[in-house]
DNA sequence: TAGATTGTTAATCGATTAACAATC
DNA sequence: TAGATTGTTAATCGATTAACAATC
């Protein structure tokens, strides 16, 4: 246990670190530095030792990082070594295409439940899954455990939705609603709206 | 012209800002205070009035912000204000789902092509689109004037593809792929992974 | 061994906050 | 007018970088 608490802006690399590191060693790749990670992820050296110091010491002078090591490290420091059960709120378009992607299960995240408020999809089968009476979804929350939760619902009810979610002991919320979300302290919001990244970019942009 | 550029950590809170303001407006609300703004968006009163004031002077003391008003400017100061033409490249399933999406074209985007590299996609239409050979993007990007493109393909052609919108032109590209790019500096790259996300949340997960 | 690279310290840099005069 | 809220300054806080002894 941490004497003091690790800034979150170093959690927030911590991924994108794992991401990269999983991607080298896909490619047969055992070892790599922070200069060579760095480079790979637009971060500086310093800053990676920096990040990684943080957990404990992972290198070695000379040689740098064993990537398989470092992978096993930050999956266990960021929590992703079993699969963490997920919650799907809001069956549009885009929750559909999310319950189809196949990329959460290998890193560290399954769908387990989804629901809607439309009687006419409620109990229809989507891939696997039966899509639940979202006013049910309290019950079914606390007795599976569920902490995590993706919100893929108009940004209008996304709020009450969330309070709903919150209510039920979920702890961390992705939300694709594009709208800020209010929570209390103990719950995380990551958002994921395309727009604000591309708003984001326009601004440097110079003429039409 | 700024004499001193603006950080872009304040860019990238502006289009949060304008989002709530929008939402704000769409619900015939016309005046704030960054106060209440704030508590919207989870950003401290001062730090709104700084942010704001890096571009000039929009509030009345007293009263506030006009939010028609403030969302004129801001819509000035990102450079949405008409419609900025993106290009698509990749067709898979979150290709498609993408290029349905209806939530771009009142925030100042439009999608105009989409490429595939795929024998059995290429000339198929999508909606309203035709899929491309992106064996052509080049040409296509450079004839059209396109600045932005968002990148839906493998992770393990990604960089290859950023390789070609970059020299097509490309000044800003929204990524889906799971992978860290690299680009030249005029080049900006905005990620969209929810998996990094997700991490980030775990690591405040105590147990399972 | 010599070269490379870590982990860490101190210095620098930049961002956020608090406070308040100005004024609507 | 009195109360509210801005825009801005100075102080505080926190994050990044540079440098290097330790050591593989």
């Amino acid at each position: 246990m941490n004497s003091v608490s690790v800034p979150d802006i170093i959690v927030s690399r911590l991924p994108v670190y794992l991401r990269a590191l999983q991607y080298m060693a896909a490619n047969g790749i055992t070892t790599t530095s922070s200069q060579e990670l760095g480079d790979k992820v637009g971060i500086s050296a310093a800053q990676i030792r920096k990040d990684l110091s943080q957990f404990g010491e992972f290198g070695k002078q000379g040689t740098g990082y064993h990537i398989p090591f470092l992978i096993e490290r930050l999956v266990q420091i960021l929590r992703v070594e079993q699969k963490w059960d997920i919650a799907l709120v809001g069956m549009g378009e885009l929750g559909h295409a999310i319950l189809r992607y196949q990329g959460f299960i290998n890193r560290g995240f399954r769908i387990v439940a989804c629901f809607d408020n439309d009687p006419a999809k409620i109990g229809s089968r989507v891939d696997v899954y039966t899509v639940e009476d979202v006013s049910t979804l309290g019950d079914r929350l606390k007795s599976s455990g569920i902490k995590m939760a993706m919100l893929c619902v108009p940004a209008s009810m996304a709020q009450k939705v969330t309070d709903k979610l919150v209510e039920s002991g979920v702890r961390g919320i992705l939300n694709y609603a594009p709208v800020s979300l209010t929570v209390p302290s103990h719950v995380r919001v990551q958002y994921i709206d395309p727009v604000i990244g591309l708003q984001r970019m326009a601004y440097y942009l110079n003429e039409k």
